[in-house]
DNA sequence: GTCTATAGCTAGATAGAC
DNA sequence: GTCTATCTAGCTATAGAC
């Protein structure tokens, strides 16, 4: 047993920051490896199913990441809820750099990417979806509301995100982060 | 000179199509061949710079559509306010019919694209951006809110967009546009 | 576990017939 | 204007040395 060059979670990190700028077909091997600081041969070697397998592994980690740094954030009960709510706007802030990064379940739900991941790129808008419309439950929301405003914080996420693209401006996303602040604390 | 198998109108949309579900790095130009009824060597000669080319064309095509059918609607003032953005967004639910298709603009703008048509679709969005802000102030809003709610507008459609595919679920895209008459008319 | 080297294929792009 | 045929470069993926 060698010992891995590059760890895990350093290796899926520099993954994913490819991923996320170059969508799953621009994303060549070659660019993946070099990304990495592995060589082709070893990528298949710790993702022996190719780059299918790196882009399950890439959401896998996305997904974990965004159970722990904002589903178990806000569903933390022993802290005051706008604590709760600062500390998960922040993460995802950082998530994004503010707003310089674009989100890789978008990069990854275009063309082949769409079909290929579905499964593990809904499981993580559920997973924000539920965890949004908890805080919201929680605060005294109705249902009905909670669930509305979980919906209208995962768009305007999304939407700043590409606006911000489009426009190269991050205004529209850390405008947006305040925003989703109000819709809970107005 | 020898007729045109297929219009530039109609090659324009088929070529659309497919770059808007592949992406552009995930259309190969065997697909956009056979997705317009042309072959590759043909495609070369009404657009002779290639696949960057073709890209451009689309991005042309879809902003002077939306230049007609959404700016030019808003802009018209002929006719009442809210008859303008009743069928502005009718047009644009059309666009995507009905949340099914994504966004090229969006489309185009992973990975190399970015780069590559970053002033094109900078284009379409100021755009839009203008002509929503236009009715914003047509109806009363001050500048500052007239900028801020055409702001919303892209957000929200672009966003919704973006959800209702990860989702496979058209719903947020439809109550958005519903949403958006009621940021003009509470 | 990581590497170099390479197989086999498909990509974007062009030449030249019609 | 459109086609078939073809070029070269780059792609995904694998074999085998260390």
């Amino acid at each position: 047993m060698r010992p891995q060059k590059v760890e895990d979670q350093e290796l899926l990190t520099a993954l994913m920051a490819v991923l996320r700028t170059k969508g799953y077909a621009g994303a060549s091997l070659n660019e993946l490896a070099s990304g990495s600081g592995l060589q082709k041969a070893s990528l298949y070697y710790r993702y022996p199913g190719g780059k299918q397998d790196i882009g399950k592994a890439v959401l896998s980690f996305v997904s974990e990441w965004l159970k722990m740094n904002v589903q178990d954030v806000l569903m933390n009960k022993n802290k005051p809820a706008d604590d709760r709510l600062n500390v998960a706007l922040k993460n995802i802030d950082e998530l994004y750099h503010g707003g310089k990064k674009a989100c890789i379940l978008r990069a990854l739900s275009i063309g082949e990417g769409l079909h290929l991941f579905a499964e593990e790129i809904g499981l993580s808008m559920d997973l924000l979806l539920k965890a949004f419309t908890e805080l919201g439950l929680d605060i005294g929301m109705d249902p009905y509301k909670a669930k509305e405003t979980a919906m209208q914080v995962l768009i305007s996420i999304q939407g700043s995100l590409v606006v911000a693209r489009t426009l190269d401006d991050t205004s529209p996303f850390t405008n947006t982060l305040v925003r989703i602040r109000k819709m809970y604390y107005p």
